[in-house]
RNA sequence: UGAGGCGUAGCGCAGCUUGGUAGCGCGUUUGGUUAGGGACCAAAAGGUCGUGGGUUCAAGUCCCGUCGCCUCAACCA
């Protein structure tokens, strides 16, 4: 096992060190690298590879939905974000802002987009005259800048591309059902896709977007049982459209004030999918999303025919719509099973003279490190049966994961324990802000999201009437 | 933004206390032998010591600034 240890130490333990486990395979795996400016990071072709399946995959889904894709202007005058008075105080301070250009000083400063609402609700003002014209769903790709203070790849950086959904609707019942229906496909591309098994629900008033009347997440615990949000859906109710004037004629004749909402996921899904299915030899991808779902890799290549019955395979599942590797570099095969199980390709095939021979393949599925047999015949339906499995089978694993680490508290002392453990602590909550700060302060965690449909007695900080009940956690 | 640690060859590190010829392991290149869990032999290449300034006859080493990474805390859709 001297090997093994040697290999091992190429990366940091993720249980001993988690963060720098986290570093080291997104620097190693070749998914990202720093970018010159503090908290800018270069999405290489192995990490922009996962960013475009995810947009596939959410694409057809919104396009399902009536929304569409649209592109606004990266700069936006200061005074919008003025207009909106809780949102410019909440995003003021991570703000970059461009002063000077064409050798000049600007008239007017212009932001650098931290996100977009304030431009979208000044063209939505425009394009909505009519009831007719609503709903209006856009989304846009595009990246944002924001100015944080600690960053981190893909998890927290300067400037992430992410996809920003804005609609806006006649009724106040039609946008709280919008707010709700991507929440609901956030989650479910979440679990299908991405096999992050995820909490939604309500935020609380201290943790809502500002400028909205609700904030929705969906929370994801990532293997040291803290927790990402890993997506936000936002009821804006009137704020932007009566700030930013986005009215219409209802078929009585009468002018009325539209209702919004706004929606998004970031590049730190990559991050969420790092740290939910990462283990100590390195990356696994889910295989919707993985940028290589199969690699195959020769045995004693230069054995006559080995090749060719790898390059065989390799197009005969290319045709299947698999997103196959041949690794026909010199490297031993020992390294090569190292290297790929570190860039989490979800199935390895082994070919070798021996299997040629038996009309076999030998399959080792990353998940479970396990090997399996199969027929070279039928090699598409058994790569695809087994990418299938492996799927279920992450999401299993970390919802068993999670599950196990959900725990209630009902004291504070219990909640301290309870994240100190790295789990997720539900307690009983009075609703007040005193409360919330306290457990922050106690216990580092913060509320992250509303457990609906579940009640308790008393609230687990101050002992009087519970209101609710919380999920507290560390976050990222 | 506070407190601490780190930055020397592609990677991991030693050298710094006490200033005086730039080191080790892995990797890389070339040739050969190999190949089912990080193969072996031989030869070779590779460094403005993160960066800017200062002290000094002389700085990887001492001093100041700055950038980046890690940890803890603070801040934060």
């Amino acid at each position: 096992m001297a090997k093994e240890t040697q290999f091992v130490e190429q990366i940091a333990n993720i249980d001993e060190n988690f963060p720098q486990w986290y570093t080291d395979v997104v620097l190693k795996t070749k998914l990202v690298d720093y970018g010159p400016v503090k908290g800018t990071m270069v999405i290489r072709p192995y990490g922009y590879a996962v960013w475009e399946n995810i947009q596939k995959e959410m694409n057809a889904r919104f396009h399902k939905r009536g929304v569409e894709n649209a592109y606004f202007p990266l700069l936006i005058p200061m005074s919008y974000f003025t207009k909106e008075a809780e949102h410019v105080e909440g995003f003021a301070p991570e703000v970059a802002v461009v002063t000077h250009a064409g050798g000049e000083e600007l008239a007017e400063p212009l932001a650098i987009r931290p996100t977009s609402e304030t431009i979208i609700g000044t063209m939505m003002s425009k394009w909505v005259q009519s009831y007719r014209d609503l709903p209006l769903k856009i989304n846009q790709w595009c990246n944002v800048m924001r100015w944080e203070k600690t960053t981190r790849p893909f998890l927290r950086t300067s400037e992430f591309l992410w996809q920003e959904g804005h609609t806006a609707h006649a009724s106040e019942e039609e946008a709280k059902d919008e707010t709700m229906a991507m929440l609901e496909i956030y989650k479910e591309f979440a679990e299908n896709c991405l096999a992050i098994p995820v909490l939604t629900g309500r935020k609380t008033e201290k943790e809502r977007f500002a400028g909205a009347v609700a904030t929705y997440t969906m929370e994801a615990m990532m293997h040291d049982g803290k927790s990402l949000q890993a997506g936000t859906s936002h009821y804006l109710g009137q704020n932007f459209s009566t700030a930013f004037d986005i009215k219409y004629l209802g078929n009585e004749g009468v002018l009325q004030t539209a209702y919004t909402t706004s929606w998004g996921v970031s590049t730190r899904l990559i991050g969420a999918i790092i740290m939910t299915h990462g283990d100590e030899r390195g990356l696994v991808f889910p295989p919707v999303v993985a940028p290589i779902q199969c690699v195959i890799v020769p045995i004693a290549a230069r054995k006559p025919g080995v090749v060719e019955a790898c390059e065989a395979l390799k197009t005969q599942l290319e045709n299947a719509g698999i997103r196959v590797t041949l690794d026909n570099s010199d490297n031993s095969p020992g390294w090569k099973f190292n290297e790929w199980e570190m860039k989490g390709v979800p199935v390895r095939i082994e070919l070798g003279p021996r299997d040629i021979e038996a009309g076999k393949m030998l399959c080792a599925r990353r998940d479970t490190l396990e090997k399996v047999e199969m027929p070279l015949e039928s090699a598409v339906d058994g790569v695809k049966a087994l990418l299938d499995s492996v799927q279920k089978g992450l999401l299993e694993k970390a919802r068993k994961h999670r599950d196990e680490r959900i725990v209630y508290a009902d004291d504070i002392a219990g909640i301290l324990a309870g994240v100190e453990a790295g789990n997720f602590v539900k307690a009983g909550w009075c609703g007040c802000r005193e409360c919330e700060d306290k457990v922050k302060e106690e216990t580092g965690a913060t509320s992250r999201v509303f457990a609906e449909g579940e009640s308790a007695e008393t609230c687990a900080i101050c002992g009087k009437k519970a209101e609710h009940v919380i999920v507290f956690a560390r976050a990222y």
